[in-house]
DNA sequence: GTTAAGGCCTCACGCAACGGGAGAGTCAAG
DNA sequence: CTTGACTCTCCCGTTGCGTGAGGCCTTAAC
C-alpha cells in the first residue's frame, strides 16, 4: 500500500491529479488508513497506468471512466486497442512533420519565392483529436442513440448507486451462470427469467433496453471476442447462450 | 480576404476558436469588412498554421502569442526548432508504445502470471507536457527572472497598448539603423543615445533591464542566428554594433 | 515533552481554452 | 421582400486540473 505522495512520485503526476481522480470516482483508491490518509495498491497502478495510457490519447476522463467501469471491461483488449490508436498517433505526428518539412522548402529558398504552398495543403493534416478515436470506441458499441443515453445517465450516478450497480450486476450475472451451468436450455422458463432480469438491469441502469435492442446487445457481446472473453470467463458458452435466451425471451 | 466560415473549413477549426483567437489578441483577422466581418489574408492563414504547429506541442496559447510577437521572431527558424520537437514528441510517443508492448506482454501468456513489471517501469515514459518543450524555448532565451517578469507583464498589455508598444519600437529600432547606416561608431555619443533609448524600452515594456543586462541582451541576440537574421535584415552587422554600443554606454 | 518539519486531509476558488446558445445585423437568391 | 445561410457581440458553462488556506498525523531532533 502507497501513500499519495509516492504514487505521484512513481506515476510523475501530481498530487492534485490524483485527488481529483478519486473525488470524481475515476481512480478511488482501495484503501484508506485510520487517519484517512489515501492507500494505494498495485491494482489501483495498474487503473492509473490504464488512464494514463487512455490520457495520452486525450480520451475525456469521463469516458475514460465509463470505458474502464462497463461490464464487458477487459484490460487486455483495451492494450491492444490502446496499441493500436497509439499507433495511428503516431502516425499522425509523422503526418505534420511532413507538413513542417514541406513548409520549410516552401520558404526556404533564399530570399522570398513566391509561397507554392495551396492553402488546402498548409492545413491538411492537424489533429482533429476531439472525437477520431473516441468515435472507434462508440463503434465497436454499435447503437449511438442508447450510447449516448448510457452516457448521460451515468453523468447522474453517484459513488453509492455505482456500489449498487455492481451488486445488482453480480446477482444478475451470478443467476446467469448458474442456470447456464445447469446445463438448462435457453428457452426453458428458467433461463427466460434470468435473461429478462439481464434485460430489466439494462434498462435500468444503461439505456432504454426493449426485448428487440436486447437481442441485439447479446449478439453484439457475443459477437466480439473482448466482451466474449469477459463473460465467458468463468463458463465458456455463456455470451452465445445469452443472445439464444434472449431471442427466445421476445416470445415467451 | 476569406470570411472566418472559409477559413474555419479551410483549416478545420471551429469558428468560436478563431473568434477567441482574435478576441485575446493571437490572431487578429487584418481586416474587416464595413458590416464587422472578420477577413483574414494570405499571412493569416500562415499565421494560423504556426500556431496550429505550436498547438500539435501543446504550447499554451499565451506562450505561443509572446513567442510569435516577440521583437526577434522570425518563421523560419521557428519551422526548424518545431520540426526538432515535433521528431522529439514522436519519440515519445514511440517510448509509450513499447511500453504497451510491454505491458501486453507482461499480462499475455494465458492466464495469470505474476506481473513482472516493477512499478517504476510502469510509468517511466508517460510524457510530462506541461513545460518540457517551453524549457526549451526559454534556456534559448537564457536569463529565467527576466523572462519570467516578461511573461507577467505581457498579461496585463491591452491591445493598444501593443500597438504602441510596437511603434516605440519601430522607432527606437528605426533611430538605431539610421544612426548604424551612418557608419557610426557604437561609442560616440550618437550611438549612445541610440542604444541607451533602446535599454530603456526594454525596460519598460518587458523586463527590469539596468544597463549590464542590456549588454548581456545584446550579446545573446548578436550570437543567436535567428535573432541576428532579423535584425540584421535591414543593416548587416547591426546586431553587434548594438552589442557594442550597449558596452560602452556602461561608462558613458 | 514539545516542537519543528514534512506529508496528508478537506474545502474552495481560479484559470485556460474553448463550446454553445441568445439576440440581432447582413447578404445573396428566389 | 422574405428566406436561409453567415456573421456579429455578449455571456454563461465545462473540463481538468493548479493553488492556496487552514488543520490534523507522524516522526525525529532538541
Amino acid at each position: 500500500m502507497y501513500q499519495i505522495g509516492e504514487v505521484a512520485t512513481m506515476a510523475k503526476v501530481s498530487i492534485r491529479l490524483l485527488r481529483h481522480y478519486d473525488e470524481i470516482g475515476l481512480l478511488v483508491p482501495s484503501g484508506r488508513s485510520e487517519a484517512g490518509y489515501r492507500l494505494y495498491g498495485h491494482s489501483d497502478l495498474q487503473h492509473l497506468q490504464q488512464i494514463l495510457f487512455y490520457r495520452t490519447l486525450e480520451f475525456p476522463l469521463e469516458e475514460i471512466q465509463r470505458l474502464m467501469s462497463a461490464p464487458g471491461f477487459d484490460r487486455h483488449a483495451a492494450l491492444l486497442q490502446q496499441r493500436e490508436l497509439i499507433r495511428r498517433k503516431a502516425q499522425e505526428l509523422g503526418a505534420v512533420l511532413d507538413l513542417l518539412e514541406q513548409t520549410i522548402a516552401d520558404i526556404d529558398p533564399g530570399v522570398q519565392e513566391k509561397n507554392t504552398m495551396s492553402t488546402q495543403q498548409m492545413f491538411e493534416v492537424f489533429p482533429d483529436m476531439k472525437q477520431e478515436y473516441q468515435d472507434e470506441a462508440q463503434e465497436r458499441w454499435g447503437n449511438t442513440a442508447a450510447w449516448k443515453q448510457s452516457a448521460a445517465r451515468w453523468k447522474k450516478y453517484t459513488k453509492t448507486d455505482m456500489e449498487r450497480m455492481k451488486q445488482e450486476m453480480a446477482h444478475v450475472y451470478g443467476q446467469l451462470e448458474k442456470v447456464f451451468a445447469a446445463g438448462t436450455r435457453p428457452d426453458a422458463p428458467a433461463a427466460l427469467a434470468a435473461i429478462e432480469a439481464a434485460r430489466l438491469m439494462s434498462d435500468k441502469w444503461f439505456y432504454d433496453c426493449p426485448k428487440e435492442l436486447h437481442v441485439k446487445g447479446t449478439e453484439w457481446t457475443s459477437s466480439d471476442e473482448r466482451f466474449v472473453r469477459n463473460i465467458d470467463k468463468n463458463c465458456p458458452g455463456l455470451a452465445t447462450w445469452m443472445h439464444q435466451a434472449a431471442k427466445a425471451n421476445l416470445h415467451p
